[in-house]
DNA sequence: TGTACATCAGTGAACGCGCGTTCACTGATGTAC
DNA sequence: TGTACATCAGTGAACGCGCGTTCACTGATGTAC
């Protein structure tokens, strides 16, 4: 009879906690090396274990980086949706709550800049992420979303400025877009959503990758101040 | 006495040619490894030299990197100062000119995916870019800001439509980057060129990183939506 | 025009290092009777 | 409680491959007299 789950035996304790080295080691020379320099070779040297050791933990170097990816999602997702939920149901005001679930998310991406990078930078070269990542990966945009799309749903959205309309093919793609996330949004405010997730995430990236290069000495303000016209593009109020 | 430039000798004429052969053959191999993956012995490989022979062309792995880098920006500034510059003057409108620019942008980047991440994606790990990227790395942003500076500098802007004012400080640091760039034009003015080009960055990278997942089908299609709103929040018209 | 010399592209071997993955194995931990 | 057996984490060696860089060299191309 296999131990029930309240039951640890030593060797499936002993297994997690190295599971778990394994992954914090990886996740260190993610820092060091980027993705691509990620090797099983240095993590079993880092543990003081025989590199053919890892495989017992991970079927391959391809599937450690699955679960990197997926752990690191899930982070973001929970921090994002920590932040999110939070100021729901509050009187704190929505906008206010849209600036501090943006903030979560620069704030973790300022702690974790190579997570950030294997999640949102150039791909891996010769690794395909799989379908399970899909999920935990829309995990920090729907955060932002959800806030939008409660203020829409109790009638708090201001009437959005007038700009540009929508060409009508992208509305009816963007229409539908929001029928499958499940969110009560028109067309305009999905493609203000994607707007601002897009921005959101140049913003980001331009100011982890350095490209800044001195432009811009206070990252944190321009982010702010972005942040905020974009809720206000939204309605947010 | 060394050989005039008119007068090129067999050597020159061969180094020159080949120097260009390995140059085409290390973007080529960007595009199948990433910069991670570039290596100078396939690259002597596919050109059938010895390995070593390609310290004749490149001092090290890193200089060639660098070359890869000033080239692919002042390829892609080229483009983008040619869409600029073509759009000058002429009673096309400005915003049209901004759209030309953007998408020439664009375009360039759908051609070139792994020059684009090579620029704009996550660092190459172990490679510190040195200073002589600086200039042809602000060429494509200049050739947007020159699309609203000439704007400005004529009248041609409309008045802004109101949002959340910036904080002081942060216009004190944006009004010096202007200053810096030499370009005439607010503080205020200078944020949503920020905001525009990593609005433009941020959507670029979602498209070729493929964080979309077939969220958005076409595109293109949101990209000029997108460029339009910037055009519009910049006060081009 | 012909000859001696200098330049320099490319060779081939070597140094010292890295990697992912497989495989037969040992020996401690856990399980069933 | 004690013993036989099964599980499985970790070993050590190997396979077959990659890399950047240095170095003494050969031999064709170019230059000066």
């Amino acid at each position: 009879m296999p131990a029930s789950p309240t039951h640890k035996t030593a060797r499936e304790r002993a297994r997690e906690e190295i599971r778990a080295e394994l992954l914090a080691a990886a996740r260190s020379q993610l820092a060091e090396a980027g993705a691509a320099g990620l090797s099983l070779r240095s993590l079993a040297r880092e543990l003081g274990m025989v590199s053919s050791a890892v495989y017992r933990y991970f079927p391959s170097r391809d599937a450690l980086l699955t679960r990197l990816i997926i752990d690191a999602y899930d982070a973001l997702g929970e921090v994002a949706e920590a932040a999110s939920s939070a100021g729901a149901g509050d009187g704190e005001g929505d906008a206010a709550r849209w600036l501090a679930t943006a903030q979560a998310i620069r704030s973790w991406a300022l702690r974790h800049p190579h997570d950030f990078a294997l999640l949102y930078g150039s791909p891996v070269p010769g690794y395909a992420a799989p379908d399970d990542t899909v999920g935990p990966g829309i995990r920090p945009a729907l955060a932002l979303v959800a806030v939008v799309a409660e203020a829409a749903a109790t009638d708090r959205l201001a009437e959005p400025a007038s700009g540009p309309a929508l060409p009508g093919p992208l509305a009816g793609q963007l229409a539908t877009l929001a029928a499958t996330v499940g969110a009560e949004v028109s067309a305009e405010t999905v493609a203000r959503l994607l707007i601002a997730w897009t921005q959101l995430f140049g913003l980001l990236s331009f100011e982890l990758f350095n490209q800044t290069r001195g432009m811009v000495s206070d990252n944190g303000a321009l982010f702010d101040a972005t942040v905020a016209r974009l809720a206000h593009d939204l309605g947010l109020r």
